[in-house]
DNA sequence: AATGTTTGTGCAATCGAATGCGCAGTGCTA
DNA sequence: TAGCACTGCGCATTCGATTGCACAAACATT
């Protein structure tokens, strides 16, 4: 820890000046220097064990390599293929990711947001965008590039990597009713998330376009994505009138907590009735019965925010830019033809 | 990002000389200087929107407030817990982790780890840890403070935080052996990784505690953590001479593969056989039918190396510390009395 | 009134690497 | 032989915050 060789021992032990040792360990500059005293350098620094002080160079160089990400809740499952796919877009490049979780606490998320910006680093993916306020939010674009992931500020002007929603719950409507559903419900999740607006939004616009009128009963709000709450919604639709022959939930624990429901009250799935998800997250296939879902490019939109970022962060002027992900069609085993009885 | 202000622009605001201000805006020197310079401080650095730059207080600190983890990877459902763990201890006292994954590929891992010492990281906490040479490993603990998580290596003298295989297969064992279980099977993990020889040792010695002579034909290795083998490995079990009446399975994952050989064979788990798992990985209770498994404390492992490897960091002597964290049994509806028929 | 003790603040050096500028030396041409 | 271009490398400064030491002023002590 203490005796760590730095760049002026180098130069010592290879008898040049310490800015001759710089540029002759950097591979772009090495050139402009004659090849032996590239490799006495060279020769000195891994005999010393020398390795380049990255918090001095950033200093310097005011840039420090790396990124702050943030998300909600890591053990969503949705987060950890996205964090892969930001990894590795970062680490081609020469960037590391510094994670933290925010707990879905605007206050929390801001806290971090601060030590970030006193770590000075190149930029930010926020997963987890609890600034709503779109002021806010290009301020701190302002201050430092920003990607959000996965969630999206209206009015801000910030780059954003999402899912399309409307696509997956339009391929998911043309699938279900393309089994012969008529009555199509919908468990629409908490109307505070941006994804939980969305897909409802989509959801009626195509029940409008397959079908004509929209029965209000068929549409249920759910207070959180989870299992209960996709229990307590199918309840409710399985006891009001006008009982669905599908459920077009707006994501995979709903779903799950669909197929209890279900179960409980002595239906068969997809027999009497059919349930898709969203997300397809991991064991969305081990459920019983194997869920029919959407399946959103976690790693890939992971991927792409980073190259976002990377580019924002290289741009002499930057341009705000919005990308959509497409999603795919997960056909399993909860869906089925409308059974006529 | 350019006229960010600086602690000299604070000072000239304020009247004074940098280096007060620099004890001013730190809470613990504050108390030696006049309250109303401190406040003059404070009001500056405020209206100028000052934030410290922490890289260069890291390079005068010859500290960073860093940490940095390495996973196998992130994806494998006991990772996040994990990591949640690790942030919560670290940022409690104002350290960011970075994180990459090693994807199981020992060169990987040993550049990450490279770059982390350019970076000057704090400590590192390694739940990879395919440095498997002894030396290497207290080499690098030598350069900078390092915790295993998961994973120990043995004759190496790094601290490690894991959980207690041995515990925990004893009490599956005796769970089964309760009920009324005499020809219990085990489906070891790959002999390559810790948690598969620990495990699979450990089944030994319960086995040999509990009854007398072992069948060699009850224990199967598998190649791999995945269901794949579980199935495989259990048609094997089914179709060798002296069927177990239990599986007492190395993870969750080989124990949902049994649960689909069993399956297919036209058997019933558990009434013709019981089967557990290791781990209580999210959905091992949403599996037909739920699975009795040894619950690993994964957050509470992680949030124990976070601290075990910050009292290293303070610590003026280091000391090399073992912590082994309980797990506990949890039954749920694969696992039944024994059935004489 | 003179000396001793706090208290409050400034000065200047330090952390380690990167780089614009400029100097010295070589080789070429007129 | 003077003049010029070019190559190779060193000098000194910069990045921004921290801190040991020095010093002045205010206060207490005898």
């Amino acid at each position: 820890m203490s005796g760590r060789p730095k760049l002026s021992d180098v130069a010592a032990a290879a008898n040049v000046h310490p800015s001759t040792a710089s540029r002759a360990l950097d591979p772009a500059l090495a050139g402009r220097l004659s090849p032996e005293v590239v490799e006495r350098v060279r020769r000195a620094a891994n005999q010393l064990g020398y390795s380049r002080n990255a918090i001095a160079a950033s200093l310097r160089m005011q840039r420090s390599r790396m990124i702050g990400v943030i998300v909600p809740d890591l053990t969503n499952t949705m987060f950890p293929p996205m964090f892969r796919g930001i990894e590795d877009r970062l680490s081609a490049d020469g960037y590391s990711a510094i994670l933290a979780n925010s707990d879905f606490r605007p206050a929390k998320e801001k806290a971090i947001i601060a030590t970030y910006l006193d770590r000075r680093l190149d930029g930010l993916i926020l997963a987890s965008a609890h600034i709503e306020d779109a002021e806010q939010m290009d301020a701190l674009a302002r201050r430092v590039p920003v990607v959000l992931l996965n969630r999206e500020i209206e009015k801000a002007s910030v780059s954003a990597v999402v899912g399309d929603d409307r696509a997956g719950v339009t391929a998911m409507f043309a699938h279900l009713s393309g089994l012969g559903h008529r009555r199509i419900a919908h468990i629409a999740g908490p109307q505070d998330t941006s994804t939980g607006v969305a897909r409802r939004e989509a959801f009626l616009a195509a029940a409008r376009e397959h079908g004509g009128e929209i029965d209000d009963r068929l549409i249920v709000m759910a207070e959180t994505f989870s299992e209960q709450e996709g229990y307590r919604c199918a309840r409710h639709l399985l006891e009001a009138g006008g009982k669905p022959t599908a459920i077009l939930a707006a994501n995979d624990w709903l779903a799950i907590g669909c197929l209890t429901a279900i179960e409980e009250a002595g239906l068969n799935c997809p027999g009497d009735i059919s349930v898709s998800g969203f997300n397809d997250m991991p064991f969305a296939d081990r459920v019983r019965p194997p869920l029919t879902t959407i399946r959103i490019p976690h790693y890939r939109m992971g991927f792409e925010a980073a190259a976002q970022l990377l580019d924002l962060i290289a741009a002499p002027t930057p341009q705000v830019s919005r990308t959509v992900m497409a999603p795919s069609l997960i056909v399993r085993q909860s869906t089925g033809p409308v059974s006529f009885d």
